[in-house]
DNA sequence: TTGACAAACGCAACTTAGTTGCATATGATA
DNA sequence: TATCATATGCAACTAAGTTGCGTTTGTCAA
């Protein structure tokens, strides 16, 4: 499992491993799309202050990453080893993850050249509407 | 110039023309980045309120977009012609825009048919280090 | 030019996401 | 099992953005 795996890194890396992180921790695992720091206190059972401060340590330990569909909340997410974005269905709310980075890597290599900007990170999200919420 | 272009089009489309609204739009014409709602109230002195009601009524008449930059405050910029990315300077905040859509285009559509998805619009930003801000 | 009225305005009070200080509790190691 | 850094929970705070409401003002028709 997953979770198991993160567990035993953050083990070997001699974190300590309290009843709250190894519960976010199987919460992220099987939540298949971005959650937010809310729906962690009320899955978990957790004080906010310790929801933040456990997701702002997963984050640093890279175990998560932070997700922004812009509505003013942050979301979390397993930090997968693939690059991936999502397609935010604008109706029922669900995420897809897409993966696809060949143009973006051939287009970051042409902004360094051109723009003489050196690029650390993108963001690219779609929204839209999923297969049941488009109009048939 | 720009801005007198923006009024005309709203007295054509009898709306109302407030000092606050006019200097608004006077202060999006000639600021090259997206700007805050709190940036707003300053420039223009006026109300909390009504900055945010004010850009409210821009993006509803299309006159304007939100950006995110995913700090956590939305940032509002003159909606031109063509569709643009920025790429955001971590150091010193600096925004290039940036327009490259053909990759995405065909990205959109490429989703539309394997993941049977409609996107109707996309968030890139890109963050990284200007030309005066890379170590050299 | 002026009267009427919808639209715009400003204030205060509120909401929501996230943060900080501090005292207490607890997991890992020796 | 004692120690101590780390984690936790509470309360109080901040910052962005919203709402209700009474007042003001731009526009248009008379």
């Amino acid at each position: 499992m997953k979770s198991e795996i993160l567990i035993q890194g953050l083990k070997d890396k001699k974190k300590r491993l309290t009843p709250a992180r190894t519960k976010i921790i199987q919460i992220l695992c099987t939540t298949p799309s971005p959650i937010t720091a809310e729906i962690l206190v009320k899955k978990v059972n957790i004080n906010k202050t310790t929801a933040y401060r456990e997701l702002e340590f997963l984050l640093k330990n890279e175990l998560i990453q932070e997700v922004d569909f812009g509505d003013g909340t942050k979301r979390y997410e397993l930090k997968e080893l693939k690059h991936h974005h999502h397609l935010v269905c604008l109706r029922c709310k669900s995420v897809q993850d897409i993966s696809f980075d060949e143009n973006l890597e051939w287009e970051e290599s042409r902004i360094k050249k051109n723009q003489r900007f050196e690029v650390l990170r993108h963001d690219l999200e779609f929204f839209g509407y999923c297969n049941n919420c488009t109009p048939k």
